[in-house]
DNA sequence: AATAGTATAAAACAAATGTTTTAAAGTCAA
DNA sequence: TTGACTTTAAAACATTTGTTTTATACTATT
């Protein structure tokens, strides 16, 4: 029970470095050891194996992103408009926000694109409340559309966000370095808010609603 | 020059599978060649090592893809919105068609999300050009819009069909296989389409635009 | 048929990997 | 201090890895 020297902490905090930067193969229990000034043993020692180590990292990395931007107890009666506005915001700095170590961001992103053992917890514990929270949002604004048009804009609303974040070396090879980094939690935040609000305004009620027609050039 | 078994192609192929299902650390090279039915030496022998076979692996997948889906060659006077809606279409099947085998796009995504060596080509040879023609409908539709701005709309517009394919196992997890399913290429194409022009429909000329406010319940 | 070049096969190699073992050092209560 | 316990250190282990070597079969040209 006294501080002790945590490499526990230690570990759990290099394993979180490496295995964003190399994944999960990649990562050598000898390269976490090394950075955490830690033995070779250590990792069978206070984590079982490699294996209980990265689901541990996983999951600490999630819980510090949630806890960091947490969604806020809105009072009855807010404006749904106004919720949508704040989900987005925190969903885009959960995302881009920079002051936060960036392996955490890494590594939950490597999760959801190539699941692993811990997957499943990272989808119960992090990703189904998200969802319904916004999913509940959605359903107040639009009460009548049917629910696999609200989940299509839902996943619509988080996609662009998750893009900035997934494919943002992609962005950075596209555009340069100097634009991809104007692209922060702000811009992105406000951006999506805006795209969004601007779609769903017209409420896409009927399925076969016919489109803005374009105004040529 | 005779037809010969082509253990070649046969490495090319297994080596997709592998590399799109366990990544290029997880992938072995012994594997690869029981799946191809070729002597472990094969690899060195084609290819020259397996960093070689990777890349080549990647290449092969983006060419397939884009070749199977191209963009068309509009006829001069196709109004944009039209180019905008085959766009989504042809972008949404590259991401989700069936009838490909799945290990490309895959083998893309993996390569979009954590770029190895064979990243700086793919962006070269595919993203850019498809980002090319993005940008061009972009700027017929909205010719006084800032750059930036049309940027984030391109973004915002590739971010929901490439949400469908990078994060499918998530969304399965999420919503279950049966509704996960009903996510194909057609249903989101016609979704993102929809959803975009809505957005872009009120045209976003000047930043401070007040937004549509949503019908109370 | 002889030969040169190509393709496949089996075995071997050196290096790296996750894990375990063994031992030493430190910690703290009795 | 003794003794039980936890933590660190070093070495060793058994596999697995990518790659190379060596040898054998095949193919087509002379």
């Amino acid at each position: 029970m006294t501080t002790k020297d945590d490499a526990d902490r230690r570990l759990l905090d290099a394993a979180g470095q490496v295995f964003a930067a190399k994944g999960y193969e990649g990562a050598t229990v000898r390269e976490i050891c090394e950075r955490a000034g830690v033995n070779v043993a250590g990792v069978n020692y206070y984590f079982r194996d490699k294996e209980r180590l990265y689901i541990e990292t996983v999951k600490a990395a999630c819980r510090h992103q949630t806890e960091q931007f947490p969604i806020p107890d809105w009072p009855p009666g807010t404006p749904p408009e106004q919720k949508l506005r704040d989900f987005v915001r925190i969903f885009s700095q959960r995302m881009l926000s920079e002051n936060q170590a960036p392996w955490h961001r890494q590594l939950f992103l490597r999760e959801m694109a190539q699941p692993t053992s811990a997957c499943a917890e990272l989808v119960r514990d992090t990703v189904r409340p998200t969802a319904a929270v916004l999913g509940a949002i959605l359903e107040e604004m639009f009460p009548e559309l049917p629910d696999h048009k609200r989940l299509a804009c839902a996943f619509s609303i988080v996609g662009q966000c998750l893009f900035y974040r997934a494919f943002q070396p992609i962005v950075t090879l596209l555009v340069g370095e100097e634009t991809a980094r104007t692209f922060n939690a702000q811009l992105v935040a406000e951006h999506v808010t805006a795209f969004s609000l601007a779609a769903l305004g017209a409420p896409p009620k009927s399925a076969k609603r016919k489109r803005v027609s374009g105004r040529p050039k």
